[in-house]
DNA sequence: CAGCATGTTAAATGGACGTTTAATGCTGCA
DNA sequence: TGCAGCATTAAACGTCCATTTAACATGCTG
């Protein structure tokens, strides 16, 4: 059943958060179940019931906060698009944004860092994020690079020592969250790239396009993405009730049983008590309309758009062409 | 007895090292002492025989790692010294040589700073290192911007900066060491500074001063330091040895009653078996002569020299005000 | 309202591990 | 050689904790 499923996501969630803090309150070596337990509010056995073992939730809990911080720089980096040197701005922005950049999220990161070494589940995703991360940096370095007014510096080395640095000033926030300074370290990291990209960021380009503005709109935006959980389920509420009007098209039990879920859990949407699943919401979007991701997810870019679109269609395709081999299926049953 | 002493000081590093060992493979949460033990090729219940608990011995393992830590990028400071660019060049030396950049000893460091935020003992001195380490390099850093030609730097951003490039390193070194690059590590930093200090060590500076060399003598000088363990205890063999020579003024009854051990520990220092702890190293040198440190720790810069006997004066000066209050009290007994 | 499924809890279980203790082996000394 | 003291071991103990189990609560269905 769709709707117990939905349920059980939501309990997962709660049980990731609650290890997140938990590991942040008493340390990875000393984290028990009665501890996440704890936290959540819950008794120690549910864990089991949700996970299948501790071991489990502790991936779990991996995934999840590298999925979160992904989005944000990938959100961040796609904001900034409009030239490179906005972009690796925008990276340092997210990288020090308050919601990841933060003793109890850093504590987590560095928990399974230090385990990595020998948990090969932890490594690998690990690896793959870091690699993932520095590949774009290198990126926006070799495009900087590529512009010109540089000469013998190697876009990968400078990609590396920002992510090294920016690393290292997480350390920092770890050791001593009250004294550290946010805003400090994004000078810090900027001062490095305009050390080596003066033409870039150098005191004259940031006065020539006016610096300020655009670090104030990354920011409002990652913000926007950040604290913008309630305002998110507010915006898909009021787009589903909009849908569901007395006089509007459809019928809640049209809608629930459209996206695979109870009438009970829509209206649990509908009243911003809770949010579905990625899968669910495009089971929503394909159900309603392609208009309704504009007004959840707010104004968009064009590119990121565009992808949708793309997206969209490949999935109908793909839709259209399973029906296709059914109906060749029932047409000639398999000998 | 010292002799029980100087016995019980190697088990106790036996089991340091081992513990070290132990963190590398198998990962801070889940050593135990069965690992340790198995490491040190001894039983389990040893450990408890020499450290009062599991908890004592991992914050022997840290005080450990960190002083081995300490003494090696002091000591390049120290080599260093002619010019604050070359002080720097030292420590990132010191940093990435192999003796403390390695999978093994990283990983211990990142145990350890991921349990310093729910350990306090942990975290005030991992922050005291932390903070030692900075306050040097933005001195040396503050020493090349008044030697002018730089405008806006500030260096305590940058010394800030630096430091964070070279833990965020040591991420790289911990993740993938097989993949990791010392030298590319150094270059990586050393670009960092040649962007942020074009005069100190842009291509113009280095080749000025014949970079090249002055790298070599310093690595050459670290490495002394480091794989020079054999190197020093036969040092302090041959020094020791001079003196006892049958026409040499000194047996060995009386040099052992002088540093508080007996015949036979003398004796496995003799024979470059063991070496003394600092206390007893102390005894000796107070017992024989100042000269004999020269010996022992190869030719050293005046500053060391100064610093030593100024510490040495003040030792007797502490023995002699202790003697006075001795005799005082036998002739006041008190009341 | 009965019956069932599902979510949750509290208690039981079994294993792992730090620590303690008694026994054993070893070394130095007479 | 025998004794004394110390280092070391192996086993026992007790605690903690992940996991399991059964009981209980809740809500849904017929």
């Amino acid at each position: 059943m769709a709707k117990a499923e939905a349920a059980k996501e939501i309990r997962r969630k709660q049980l990731i958060d609650a290890t997140m803090r938990a590991i942040g309150r008493y340390g990875y070596a000393s984290l028990t179940l009665t501890h996440v337990a704890g936290e959540a509010g819950l008794s120690p056995g549910i864990v089991n019931f949700y996970f299948k073992s501790k071991d489990q939730l502790l991936i779990a809990t991996l995934e999840n906060i590298a999925e979160e911080y992904s989005t944000l720089w990938q959100g961040a980096i796609a904001r900034g698009k409009v030239s490179p040197a906005a972009g690796l701005e925008a990276m340092i922005e997210a990288d020090f944004h308050a919601f990841v950049c933060n003793a109890e999220k850093v504590s987590v990161w560095y928990a399974f860092w230090a385990e990595a070494r020998n948990n090969a589940n932890y490594q690998s995703l690990v690896m793959r994020l870091e690699e993932e991360y520095l590949k774009e940096t290198e990126q926006l370095c070799a495009r900087i690079v590529a512009e010109g007014a540089y000469e013998g510096i190697d876009a990968h080395q400078a990609a590396v020592g920002l992510n090294a640095m920016i690393d290292g000033l997480w350390f920092d926030c770890l050791m001593s969250p009250a004294k550290f300074d946010r805003q400090a370290a994004k000078r810090t990291c900027l001062a490095y790239l305009s050390a080596v990209f003066p033409a870039h960021f150098g005191a004259a380009a940031a006065t020539k396009r006016g610096k300020g503005e655009l670090d104030a709109n990354i920011a409002m935006a990652i913000d926007q993405d950040v604290q913008g959980r309630d305002a998110h389920r507010a915006r898909l509420a009021a787009a589903l009730r909009k849908r569901l009007e007395p006089v509007g098209p459809m019928r809640r039990e049209v809608l629930a049983a459209a996206s695979g879920v109870s009438v009970k859990v829509l209206e649990s949407w509908l009243e911003g008590r809770a949010e579905p699943t990625s899968w669910q919401m495009g089971r929503l979007i394909v159900a309603v309309d392609a208009q309704l991701w504009m007004e959840v997810y707010g104004p968009v870019h064009e590119e990121a758009h565009r992808l949708f679109e793309a997206k969209l269609a490949q999935q109908r395709d793909f839709a259209e062409r399973e029906q296709a081999s059914l109906n060749a299926l029932s047409g000639k049953p398999k000998d």
